[in-house]
DNA sequence: ACATGCGTTCCACATTATGGAACTATATTT
DNA sequence: AAATATAGTTCCATAATGTGGAACGCATGT
């Protein structure tokens, strides 16, 4: 017996599953799709959907389709999630950029650019500029191959811009980097965003094991020797791991 | 009393409710907690509870204090509300540049600084270069000054930098100043991010009114007269609610 | 006018949610 | 170590609650 299923809440259950495919939903479905979709009489539907309606937990468009409600969208938007992260990840920043005297930084997936929401200088003066605002493609740096590879953002249309000398420009050469920073567990460039500019940078995953963001450690290849990536790529990996134990035990927090 | 009130939805009221106490407290309440705040028995609770955690809507911490589920989590983070935001924002920008020739502007609150995530350029070559992605102080772009004035953001600590000739570098003229916005409607700039440039913002608001991004026309003084600002801000405006019926319930047919 | 598709309201019915009590698991105190 | 308190889960008899078919409303299209 491994099942100890709850009982007496189906009401709940369907509520639960209506608005999870609202808010999950790519185009704000109608009534009569959710109905359709999930199974369940059109009286029993509406009824469902007038409560969480009424909760502020969905709304309708003009249309009638529903769309998350106000409850969500401002949770959503005034809970500043990037803040939270960096506010978490800051640790690992400073740990990194410690141990191996080069900038790390964090991202998230912007605006069509891989957004950088904090850094941590090394050591060096040479490789400390601030990139945190600055313009980066997602498939010619290593965050962004992280943020790819993992589904977190889709490969941009259009032509894939030649930044450096040793960009990857095509699609096919993409997807293959991007198979392969699965396999690794991390990305890196050389040559791809700026030339003599190295980095390495691997995914940080939520509760779940969700990609939300990446953190890359990145300096100039006077510095960095080629087989000194795959180690540096592990220290990324295994510092974002210890900041964030996979699993649910006890911890002391405030 | 003309309440339509919808019944049949006791367990879906109260999980709802639950639900949203969970997603708006600002520190994880636990099943006691709850149970006392709404008023519902433990067992009650724990069964309701227990359905919500069982689809993901929210989820136990260490404590077994409740936070917002992975579904939410995951809601706020990767579904891209920038993007949403631009698309629907775009058709006003566009309006915008046309009727003004100026260039439009979209922004929300960034990290430290306002975000620009879309821009459609006017017809006049002087003034067009592309801002999105420069790192615009909040206290010295109007954009950033009706960010401030509608809360979205709070005033950065620190100093106040002088960006340009008549930035504003002293916290009691900028809360004047904001205040000035409020009543007015919309925030201008003139001299005080670059010299030359004249700026003119007012707020984008959410289906519930509260105040999300703001879109700006901005050019050289050499071509925007003074006398010109109030209507410039006034066409911001109402091109803004053009796009944004604030009808709240029904908004009648097509 | 008629047809179609979407959504809401109604209401007889029994399935489903309810909540008190018993129980388990951890802290806290004596 | 036992006693007490506090937080949470499971059980189950009971009836209140949610259910869904049918009828109705209300647009839009033919």
């Amino acid at each position: 017996m491994a099942k100890p299923e709850i009982t007496g809440t189906q009401a709940i259950d369907r509520a639960s599953a209506l608005l999870i495919h609202i808010i999950e939903a790519s185009t704000p479905p109608l009534l009569s799709q959710l109905a359709l979709a999930h199974e369940l009489p059109k009286s029993t539907s509406s009824r469902l959907l007038g409560a969480l309606e009424k909760q502020g937990l969905i709304q309708r468009d003009r249309d009638g389709a529903y769309l998350p409600g106000s409850v969500l969208t401002r949770f959503a938007r005034q809970r500043n999630h990037e803040l939270d992260l960096s506010l978490k990840m800051r640790p690992v920043l400073e740990t990194l950029a410690e141990k191996s005297g080069e900038t790390a930084n964090l991202a998230i997936v912007g605006n069509g650019y891989v957004e950088l929401i904090d850094q941590v200088d090394g050591r060096y003066l040479l490789g400390a500029t601030n990139w945190i605002g600055t313009q980066v493609p997602y498939h010619c740096s290593a965050l962004g191959k992280v943020l790819l590879a993992y589904g977190v953002v889709k490969i941009p249309n259009g032509r894939l811009e030649k930044r450096a000398p040793r960009s990857i420009t095509t699609r096919p050469a993409l997807l293959a980097e991007l198979e392969l920073v699965r396999r690794q567990g991390f990305a890196t460039i050389k040559d791809e965003l700026e030339e003599g500019l190295i980095a390495v940078a691997a995914p940080v995953r939520d509760f779940d094991g969700n990609v939300i963001a990446a953190i890359s450690v990145s300096g100039p290849a006077a510095r960095i020797a080629d087989k000194q990536l795959t180690s540096l790529g592990e220290m990324i990996i295994s510092e974002i791991s210890k900041q964030q134990p996979h699993g649910s035990k006890k911890a002391g927090a405030a």
